[in-house]
RNA sequence: GCCGACGUAGCUCAGGGGUAGAGCGUUUCCUUGGUAAGGAAGAGGUCACGGGUUCAAUUCCCGUCGUUGGCUCCA
C-alpha cells in the first residue's frame, strides 16, 4: 500500500501502483471522468502512470492551466501526426503547448504549407483524434531513440535526444504515430472534439537566428466544439478593440508610406488626447518635485561613445549625420539620459542639492528592423514621458520607491489594474551584452529588488531582459491580442554616472557618484495610447477623451440655440461638438454612438423653451432633461471620481 | 533582417486574362425631423510601384515598397 496525499491534505490508501485515474475513482466518479492530467511529487505524471510509492499527487482537469497544458501538448501530437501523414519525408523538431493553444515547429523541406491547407490538417487531426487512441509513454535507450531518429534522417531530434542522459529518454506513441517526449498527456486522443489550425510563421531552430528556420504550425484544440467556436468569437472580438483599428476610426493618427515606416502622424483629436496625458503627468510630476528640461533630437556622436549607445548600438541604429562642411556627426538622439546628464554637469552639487529630478517629454529615434513594426506598439520616432533623477546612495530607495508610487497611480487613473511587474535582470550567461562592473549590477539589482518587496508589488524577475546599462522595474500590459509589452519601467543605472563622470560633493567635502534612476511611467505616449485603446475599446476615460459631448439639434430650427449652448458648456471647459448635418436625429445618434463619444445631447423646441439639454449617454441610458450647469456637475463629478489627485 | 499572408474608391470589402463593383462617407436636391441608418441624383479608382509572359495583365510570373501573423531583435 502506498499513502497518497491530495492537495486539501487528505491522505488516500491506495495499492502500490495505482494510477492517478484510480486515485481520482477513489473521490468520485465526475473527477474521474474529467481528470486528464497529473502531477506527482512535482513532476508531471500521466493519468495512467503507476505510483510506487507514497507522495503528493495533483489532479488536472481542463478546468485547470495544468490540465490545458497537457490536453494542448497532447493535441501537438496528433497534428504532428497528421502532418506526417499529409506531408511524408518532414522533420518534426518540438511540439509544446503555449498559452492559447499549442505549435509545432516542422522542417517541411520540399514540401510548402500555407493556409488553404489548414483544413485538410484538421480533417485528418480530427480523424486521429476520434480514433481514441491512448497515449502510451515508454522508456528507450540513447542508443535505440539515435537509431530511430537516424533512421528517419531527423536531425533535429537526434540533437535534442544527444543533449539527455540515456535512461532518461521516453518517446510517447498513439496510435501508429510515435514522438520523443517527457510526457504530460491527456489519456487518449478521443477526448479531443475539436481542432484549429490557426497560422503558420517562420521559427528559427532553437531560437538562433543562425541556424535553419522551421515553419511553426499554431493551433488550438478543445474538449467540445463550441468551446473552439466560443474562442474563435473571442479573438473577433479582440480583433475589435485593435488600436490601429480604433485610432483610424477614431481618427487619432496615422502612417504615410511617404513619411517614412513606424513614423506616427498624430492627427488632432490624437495629439489633443496625447497632450492631455501629458499634462496629467506633468502636474503629479511637478508635485513630486520634478523640473522640466528640454534636449534636442540629435546629439554629437562623441556624446553616445560616452554614454555607451555608440558601441552598443551605432551598427543598428540610424547613420550618423554629418554636417556639410565640417564633417561632424550626430546621431538621432535614441535615449534622452545622456542630455540629461550634461545638463546635470552643468552645475556643481552639493549632496543637500539631491535628488535632481529632470523629466522631458523627449523624442527618441530608434532603428527597429522592420519585421518588428508594429501599429503604434513598436515605431522607430516616439516620445518618453522620460525623467532622470539623480541622487545619492542614501535615496536610492527612497527615490525608487516614489517612483513606483507615481506610476501606480499613473496606471491606476487610467484603469489599468491587470499589468504584471516584472523586474529585468541581466542574463548571467551573456555578459558581454552589459557594460559596466558587477558589482554595481548586483547593487542596483538588488535595490529593485528591495524597493518592490518593500512597496509589496507582486513581481516576476526575468533574466536577460535588462537594459545594456542596469536592471529595471517594468510594468508589462497584454494587447487585445495577449501579447506583453513593456509600458512604465524604472531603471537604477550606476553605469552612467561613471561614464559621464557625474559628481556631487558629500557632507565630507569630498566628491562623490551620484546614482541615476532612468524612469517613464507610460514608457512612451505611441505604446501607453495603444495600450489604452485595446484596453477601453477607444471608450477612453471622461477626462481624457477628445470631445465629450455632442450637440445633436433636431433640425435646422434648433442650430442657433446649440451654438448657445456648445458656447455655455465651453465657458464649463466641456469639450463638444454639434452636428448641424441635414440628417435625421436617429442618424446623428447612431453615429455618435459609433464614435465613442460619451454624451449626446439633444436639442429641440423642449429644450429651447426650458433653456435645457436632453441627454443620453453612449450605450443608451436616458438621463432625461436637465440644464446646463447639472450637466456640468455631472461630468466634473465624473471626472473627479476617476481622476484621483497625486 | 528571416518565413508566411495581404495591398482594388476617403473607409470596409467583393470580383477576376478582354482596362472595374457594393455598402458607408462625400457633393447637390427633396425632406425639417425627438433617441442606433428618411429619400433621390451625381462625383470619385494608373486595381501599391517596376519589370516579364500574352494579341490583351488590375487578374498569371518575378522584383521593389508598404501592411500584417510569427521568429530573431528591442537602448
Amino acid at each position: 500500500m502506498i499513502n497518497i496525499t491530495l492537495p486539501d491534505g487528505a491522505v488516500k490508501q491506495m495499492e502500490s501502483n495505482s494510477t492517478p485515474f484510480d486515485v481520482a475513482l477513489e473521490i468520485s466518479q465526475g473527477l474521474a471522468r474529467n481528470v486528464i492530467s497529473a502531477n506527482f511529487n512535482g513532476t508531471t505524471v500521466e493519468v495512467s502512470t503507476p505510483l510506487k510509492e507514497d507522495g503528493t499527487l495533483t489532479l488536472y482537469t481542463w478546468e485547470n492551466d495544468e490540465g490545458k497544458k497537457a490536453f494542448w501538448h497532447s493535441s501537438s501530437h496528433v497534428v504532428a501526426q497528421a502532418l506526417q501523414e499529409l506531408y511524408p519525408g518532414i522533420k518534426l523538431t518540438i511540439g509544446p503547448a503555449i498559452e492559447n493553444g499549442f505549435y509545432y515547429d516542422v522542417d517541411f523541406g520540399e514540401h510548402t504549407i500555407s493556409e488553404k491547407d489548414f483544413s485538410t490538417v484538421e480533417k485528418r487531426a480530427l480523424e486521429i483524434a476520434r480514433g481514441k487512441h491512448n497515449f502510451k509513454m515508454r522508456e528507450v535507450s540513447k542508443a535505440d531513440a539515435l537509431n530511430f531518429y537516424n533512421s528517419q534522417n531527423n536531425e533535429y531530434k537526434v540533437e535534442l535526444i544527444e543533449n539527455l542522459n540515456d535512461g532518461e529518454i521516453t518517446f510517447c506513441d498513439h496510435s501508429t504515430f510515435t514522438d520523443l517526449c517527457r510526457g504530460g498527456h491527456i489519456p487518449n486522443t478521443g477526448l479531443i472534439k475539436a481542432i484549429k489550425i490557426l497560422n503558420v510563421a517562420g521559427a528559427y531552430w532553437r531560437g538562433d537566428e543562425n541556424n535553419t528556420q522551421l515553419t511553426r504550425v499554431y493551433g488550438i484544440s478543445f474538449p467540445k466544439q463550441k468551446q473552439l467556436t466560443e474562442y474563435l468569437e473571442l479573438l473577433e472580438e479582440a480583433k475589435k478593440r485593435d488600436h490601429r483599428k480604433l485610432g483610424k476610426e477614431l481618427e487619432l493618427f496615422t502612417f504615410s508610406q511617404k513619411v517614412g515606416q513606424g513614423l506616427p502622424l498624430w492627427l488632432p483629436k490624437g495629439a489633443a488626447l496625447r497632450e492631455r496625458l501629458e499634462n496629467f503627468l506633468k502636474s503629479a510630476q511637478k508635485k513630486a518635485g520634478y523640473e522640466m528640461v528640454v534636449t534636442p533630437h540629435i546629439g554629437q556622436k562623441e556624446l553616445y561613445v560616452t554614454s555607451g549607445h555608440y558601441a552598443k548600438y551605432g551598427e543598428d541604429s540610424f547613420q550618423p549625420i554629418h554636417t556639410p562642411k565640417e564633417d561632424e556627426e550626430f546621431l538621432l538622439k535614441p535615449m534622452n539620459c545622456p542630455h540629461h546628464c550634461e545638463i546635470y554637469k552643468n552645475s556643481r552639487w552639493s549632496y543637500k542639492d539631491l535628488p535632481k529630478r529632470y523629466a522631458e517629454f523627449g523624442t527618441v529615434y530608434r532603428y527597429e528592423q522592420s519585421g518588428e513594426l508594429h501599429g503604434l506598439t513598436r515605431v522607430r520616432g516616439f516620445t518618453q514621458d522620460d525623467a532622470h533623477i539623480f541622487c545619492t546612495n542614501d535615496q536610492l530607495n527612497d527615490e525608487f520607491k516614489k517612483v513606483i508610487d507615481l506610476t501606480l497611480y499613473v496606471l491606476g487613473s487610467l484603469g489599468f489594474d491587470n499589468f504584471t511587474a516584472q523586474v529585468s535582470v541581466r542574463d548571467l550567461e551573456k555578459p558581454e551584452k552589459y557594460i559596466g562592473e558587477v558589482e554595481n549590477w548586483e547593487k542596483a539589482e538588488q535595490a529593485i529588488i528591495e524597493a518592490a518587496e518593500e512597496k509589496g508589488l507582486d513581481f516576476v524577475i526575468e533574466s536577460g531582459e535588462a537594459a545594456f546599462y542596469g536592471p529595471k522595474l517594468d510594468f508589462m500590459i497584454k494587447d487585445a491580442l495577449g501579447r506583453n509589452w513593456q509600458l512604465g519601467t524604472i531603471q537604477v543605472d550606476y553605469n552612467l554616472p561613471e561614464r559621464f563622470d557625474l559628481t556631487y560633493k558629500g557632507s565630507d567635502n569630498e566628491l562623490h557618484r551620484p546614482v541615476m534612476i532612468h524612469r517613464a511611467p507610460f514608457g512612451s505616449l505611441e505604446r501607453f495610447v495603444a495600450l489604452l485603446l485595446e484596453h477601453t475599446g477607444g471608450n477612453f476615460p471622461l477626462w481624457l477623451i477628445p470631445t465629450q459631448a455632442m450637440l445633436l439639434p433636431v433640425s435646422e430650427k434648433y442650430e442657433k440655440y446649440a451654438e448657445k449652448v456648445l458656447n455655455s458648456l465651453e465657458n464649463h471647459e466641456i469639450r463638444a461638438l454639434i452636428d448641424n448635418r441635414n440628417e435625421t436625429v436617429g442618424k446623428k445618434i447612431r453615429e455618435t454612438e459609433l464614435k465613442k463619444i460619451p454624451f449626446m445631447l439633444v436639442v429641440g423646441e423642449n429644450e429651447e423653451e426650458n433653456g435645457t439639454i436632453a441627454v443620453r449617454r453612449h450605450g443608451g441610458e436616458d438621463l432625461g432633461n436637465i440644464s446646463i450647469k447639472d450637466f456640468a456637475n455631472l461630468i466634473s463629478n465624473e471626472i473627479n471620481s476617476t481622476l484621483k489627485s497625486f
